[in-house]
DNA sequence: TCTGCGATAATA
DNA sequence: ATTATCGCAGAC
């Protein structure tokens, strides 16, 4: 790396998520434990106008960690059985965010086998919203930690390496409502990046 | 490689 | 009933 890599301050997820989601990429995600790994592919989640949102009908207990500050884990569990994680974002009450959904390993990865044995290679690690919290250990335990305090246990650091001149976008997987919406953005041609 | 389907339980 | 998903089985 060639400079000392540092955590994203407050004021970057201070702002709308569909800008701070593809400045996102290419940040990286990191653990107390060492494990780390570029964001590949990430969606935003907009509160009251986006129906596919959790928080599109107001604060719940599940989804209260998205109306906080902005800079915290929102780790919502789903399907009976997989947890995801957001970063919270613009102002408090606003309940919006970025939900990662991929990565690429860089470091602390037998970590990353251990905590996912059915992963055969690299690429098996982090490429999904729910295969990146089982690799780096994430569940209900981190919803609502602070990203920025450095704290926490888990931060996103920039390491130097800038967001793609060009991210693709194109509509968000897995929802049944606002498919039309062109909120996901991702690293193009990174073998990282979900199916 | 790709496609279809079952698992599994909290949420609203 | 639905779900911001994953991994397996079977086809090619």
């Amino acid at each position: 790396m060639s400079r000392r890599a540092s955590r994203l301050p407050r004021a970057f997820y201070r702002r709308d998520p569909r800008t701070v989601a593809p400045e996102l990429l290419n940040k990286v995600l990191a653990a107390d434990d060492g494990r780390q790994a570029r964001i590949v592919e990430v969606e935003a989640y907009c509160g009251p106008i986006d129906p596919a949102a959790h928080t599109y009908r107001g604060m719940t207990a599940r989804n209260a960690s998205m109306f906080g500050e902005a800079g915290h884990f929102y780790v919502y569990f789903t399907y009976g059985m997989h947890w995801c994680a957001n970063c919270s974002c613009g102002e408090v009450g606003e309940g919006v965010g970025v939900l990662l959904r991929a990565a690429e390993p860089l470091a602390g990865i037998e970590l990353m086998y251990a905590a996912r044995p059915k992963a055969r290679r690299d690429r098996d690690l982090c490429s999904g919203p729910a295969r990146l919290t089982q690799a780096f250990g994430i569940d209900r335990r981190q919803d609502g930690i602070d990203l920025v305090s450095g704290k926490s246990g888990y931060t996103i650091l920039d390491d130097g390496i800038p967001p793609p001149a060009e991210p693709v976008s194109g509509p968000r997987i897995g929802i049944s409502k606002a498919i039309d919406h062109p909120w996901r953005w991702y690293v193009p041609g990174n073998p990282h990046v979900s199916k």
